[in-house]
RNA sequence: GGCCGUCUACCCAGUGGC
């Protein structure tokens, strides 16, 4: 329960329940710790979450990997690789094994940072240390040579990828297919996709939703709508984000007719339109001018239960 | 022997920097 009410936005309700067990008499176990300071650390309470974690280790609760990890996670998306470092070496001299979480969210973090090299160095120190590379390894190393722009350098590990045992999946694609189409042309971006597919890569809902956004974003309405057709004669569902793709495309060619018509089937089919695709559709009747439409569209999406943010 | 908590990309907008 604590861990629903957090995941789905409801820290505060979380917080109220982990106070409950006390009073209960009931002692949380790491597990229901780890993912309360998780909670913590995810909505920007650091000094809470360091807290209840000083409070685990006076109740005898065990720190394990996890809480290790979930701690060294929340350090490195505030960027403090530092003391994120400082952790690891704390459970090596505990003797606690670090695992891939562990490294690959370290590895991350440099990433980030724009320190491709000292990931690598740190998928060595892992390797050395007895974890060979998973597939968010490989994952995570990918995105950093497409954020660093070393494009070139990704076939080579592609090829170590799949001798390993990895297909590349729909992570893999959509970090590519964004690499590819912030300096690439539109055949870089099929050419990739194709160099996935001969991979292992299974297209699904998710491949077909980084490609035709990619083009999209390109203004290529034309190529995303044959992949539309393309997926639907697969058999596949579009979901929202499908929609919100080409909707977005359409707004930005200022084809709202087309935009608009989705929006219908999308209603008819069953989709239920979020907050993204209302924002699209309201910058879009927005940017030319039609501001009586955006005010009847903006009731639409509260009567719809939509709370304009 | 098993289960629950942690890591990688992603649809609109929003903040900051250049």
């Amino acid at each position: 329960l604590v861990n629903g009410l957090r995941k789905n936005g409801r820290m505060h309700e979380a917080k109220e329940l982990f106070q409950n067990m006390f009073e209960k008499g009931l002692s949380p176990d790491s597990v229901i710790y780890t993912s309360f300071i998780d909670g913590l650390l995810k909505e920007g309470s650091m000094p809470m979450a360091f807290k209840v974690g000083e409070e685990m280790i006076d109740k005898g609760v065990m720190l394990d990997v996890v809480t290790y990890n979930v701690f060294i996670n929340g350090l490195c998306k505030r960027g403090k690789i530092h003391q994120a470092e400082e952790l690891l070496k704390e459970m090596l001299e505990k003797g606690l094994a670090p695992d891939h979480t562990t490294y690959n969210t370290l590895m991350d973090a440099q990433c980030k940072a724009g320190n491709v090299n000292e990931a690598f160095e740190l998928c060595d120190q892992m390797t050395r240390s007895g974890l060979v590379p998973n597939l968010v390894t490989y994952n995570t190393l990918i995105g950093g040579l497409c954020e660093s722009g070393k494009m070139h350098k990704i076939g080579e590990l592609l090829n170590d990828m799949l001798k390993a045992g990895f297909a590349p999946d729909s992570i893999t694609h959509s970090i590519l297919i964004h690499g590819c189409i912030k300096k690439g042309t539109a055949e870089d971006v099929f050419r990739m996709h194709e160099q996935l597919l001969e991979k292992g890569l299974s297209p699904n809902l998710d491949t077909y939703n980084t490609l035709i956004d990619a083009f999209c974003t390109r203004g290529m309405t034309r190529k995303a709508k044959e992949l539309w057709d393309e997926m639907l004669k697969k058999g596949l569902v579009p979901s929202v984000i499908t929609y919100n793709a080409l909707i977005d495309g359409y707004c930005k060619n200022k084809n709202l007719g087309e935009s608009f018509c989705l929006y219908g089937e999308m209603i008819r089919q069953g989709i239920a339109p979020n907050l993204a695709t209302y924002n699209i559709l309201l910058g879009g009747l927005c940017m030319v001018g039609l501001m009586q439409e955006a005010d009847e569209l903006l009731n639409e999406m509260v009567v719809r239960g939509l709370v304009p943010n």
